[in-house]
DNA sequence: TTGCCTTTGAAGGCG
DNA sequence: CGCCTTCAAAGGCAA
């Protein structure tokens, strides 16, 4: 995956298609079956696994690293590194570099990767240790240092290069970061100065702010453009009135995710507005109905609305839309699913506590919201927002289906990192190696990197990264472990852990045939079903047209040349793109992400066919 | 142009 | 503590 700066704008513009449901028109008195037959048929909607194959095998790359480490001097290694498949080594760190600490996964989150303060000495506090790094692969354990332990746990800091010195908009997907990154490291406090636009204003006009969503309104929101559809209802009473019902069909787990949204969302918003009471809002909205009624025509809505841009705008609505209907598909998923656990929860805390000072931010339960120093850039972070940040929605780019599936990717590695499974002590493979090792992942890192400044990214990516990355990197989060509920003679794993040295001659399908062979008794895969497909899945990967690594030496202009066999063209980026969307799509359908993305209709971005229809003609 | 409708949950006020 | 009110979203509709 790589493009020029005008091609991750590529990926960007490659906007959903509105949502083009088969509309089943039911009577909302069948309601009540209807909740069944609709989980049923929405878990039976993922496109043919061979499709799926067939397009994830696009592209093979050799693993780039992350970006040297910030406090080192840039080391004089070539623009790729033929060991490393490196990448980015010629990135100079200016201004200070921003540290990303990796922590453990939050409960339900990404890990967070949090922008800390380098300090002064950035080019010396920022050497990475010459202690060992667990779970770190070895080629990488010079861009991390040791952060602290956590439980036992130890976690460490993962050093990137700096933010451009025009850091672009982000996208929709990504403003639920706590402050605008636009803006460059106030060098006194090492965080993100506040919008002084919005705060001014604010100080000025006491803007609105909203009171966070609960978790119904986090359901509403998602199932609201859903229920329009399937059931073909127009009104919103009437479709609150369904997803009301809905509601009430939910089980406590499935509602427990909704509630953690709203824990994020409202920890989230009590960070922003550290003084923001809900009885500040106490009869304001009729107050301020009143007060439009009697002023002049549509001022205080227009501040209104530009409050809601400037300030509190959620992510999900799309500023420039103001016809409900087209909005409405355009909407953002809601954070997805997350896993409820408890000890996250309290290790969120405990990072929360570990890393920022006090009195920065409100006690939060889940997804910390962390000080301006340390704000969470993480995708899946990222997307646990409905809240944008200021004055980033005016002008941001709508986000794509790829954008969603590569974010639905990493919060599906949070998933599988923060599983059960993977946190069963008495698995040599799980716990801080398996998450470190996956966590320090090129793919992953370069996710994050990516959401950080997405305009950027591909400009400062000197070497591509492809489906072998991402087959790399799901091979590796795998859980190359029997699973204890499905052994049937002993504890002993059966498998050495998988890391890249374990891996180097086996395929992901040689061990899963291993996996039935190898021991004395063994009735039962100790592979789940998902494992299995995802094995067989990523094992199928392919060769694609992206394997050669592009040549270091003018990598923007190779890439842009419509000559260059390497090149991103357009056509090819949109080939690319139309690859990764279904192929991603399939990947999800696998890991069974709730069918808000894995619609197959939807995994082809109309942006993304009309561009390969040009790239077709031509 | 504006408020109502309609839902659930959170939060604050009040007795 | 329990009850009540308001507000979060949002799009049609009546006044």
């Amino acid at each position: 995956m790589c493009a020029t700066g005008s091609q991750i704008e590529a990926v960007v513009i490659l906007l959903s298609d509105p949502l083009n449901p088969s509309v089943s028109k039911m009577d909302i008195r069948d309601e009540n079956n209807h909740i069944s037959e609709t989980m049923q048929s929405e878990e039976a909607s993922s496109p043919p696994e061979d499709a799926a194959v067939d397009i994830l095998g696009q592209t093979s790359y050799t693993l780039p690293p992350p970006p040297f480490p910030a406090g080192t001097p840039a080391p004089p290694q070539p623009a790729s590194d033929p060991q490393t498949g490196g990448f980015i080594s010629n990135i100079l760190p200016e201004p200070a570099p921003r540290v990303y600490q990796q922590l453990v996964p939050l409960m339900g989150s990404a890990p967070a990767h949090l922008y800390s303060q380098p300090g002064t000495d950035r080019q010396g506090q920022l050497r990475h240790p010459e202690g060992n790094v667990p779970g770190i692969p070895e080629n990488m354990r010079q861009y991390v240092r040791p952060a602290g332990e956590l439980h036992g746990v130890p976690f460490w800091d993962f050093v990137t290069p700096p933010p451009p010195s025009n850091p672009p908009l982000l996208p929709p997907f990504l403003t639920g970061a706590p402050a605008p990154p636009q803006s460059a490291l106030d060098p006194r406090t090492g965080g993100f100065p506040k919008n002084r636009k919005c705060e001014a204003k604010q100080d000025e006009d006491r803007l609105y702010i909203k009171k966070p969503p609960n978790a119904f309104m986090i359901y509403l929101k998602e199932q609201r453009p859903k229920v329009m559809a399937e059931l073909n209802l127009t009104g919103s009473a009437a479709i609150n009135a369904v997803v009301g019902k809905r509601w009430r069909a939910l089980s406590k787990d499935q509602q427990a995710k909704y509630f953690d949204q709203a824990e994020t969302e409202s920890c989230r918003h009590a960070t922003e507005h550290p003084d923001w009471s809900t009885k500040e809002n106490y009869g304001k909205k009729r107050k301020r109905t009143r007060n439009r009624t009697s002023s002049t025509a549509s001022e205080p809505k227009q501040e209104a609305q530009q409050a809601k841009r400037l300030c509190v705008m959620p992510a999900q609505t799309q500023p420039s839309s103001s016809s409900s209907v087209a909005k409405e598909p355009l909407e953002q998923p809601q954070r997805q699913p997350t896993v409820t656990n408890l000890r996250y929860q309290q290790s969120a805390c405990v990072q929360l506590q570990n890393t920022q000072t006090a009195a920065d931010a409100p006690v939060c339960q889940v997804n910390p919201v962390l000080p301006a120093s340390r704000i969470d850039f993480s995708p899946s972070a990222s997307l646990a927002s409905s809240a944008a940040p200021i004055q980033l929605q005016k002008d941001a780019p709508f986000v794509s289906d790829t954008d969603e599936a590569l974010l639905s990717v990493v919060e599906q590695l949070d998933l599988l990192l923060t599983s059960e499974q993977f946190q069963q002590p008495s698995s040599p493979l799980i716990g801080p190696q398996l998450n470190q090792t996956s966590l320090a992942s090129p793919v992953y890192s370069a996710l994050s990197t990516l959401c950080a400044s997405p305009d950027t990214f591909f400009e400062n990516q000197k070497e591509p990264i492809g489906f072998a990355d991402i087959q790399d990197d799901m091979w590796s989060i795998l859980p190359v472990t029997p699973q204890p509920d499905t052994l049937s003679c002993s504890n002993t794993p059966k498998y050495s852990p998988n890391s890249p040295a374990s891996l180097e001659n086996s395929s992901p399908s040689i061990l899963l045939d291993s996996s039935v062979a190898p021991t004395e008794c063994q009735p039962v895969s100790p592979f789940s079903e998902t494992e299995k497909n995802m094995m067989s899945l990523l094992n199928d990967l392919k060769l694609g047209p992206f394997a050669q690594p592009l040549q270091p030496s003018s990598p923007q202009a190779d890439w842009s040349s419509p000559e260059s066999d390497q090149s991103f063209t357009p056509q090819t980026t949109a080939t690319f793109i139309h690859s990764i969307e279904e192929g991603l799509s399939s990947l999800l359908n696998l890991l069974e992400v709730p069918p808000f993305f894995a619609e197959p209709q939807q995994s082809c971005s109309s942006r993304t066919k009309s561009l390969l229809e040009q790239s077709n003609s031509q």
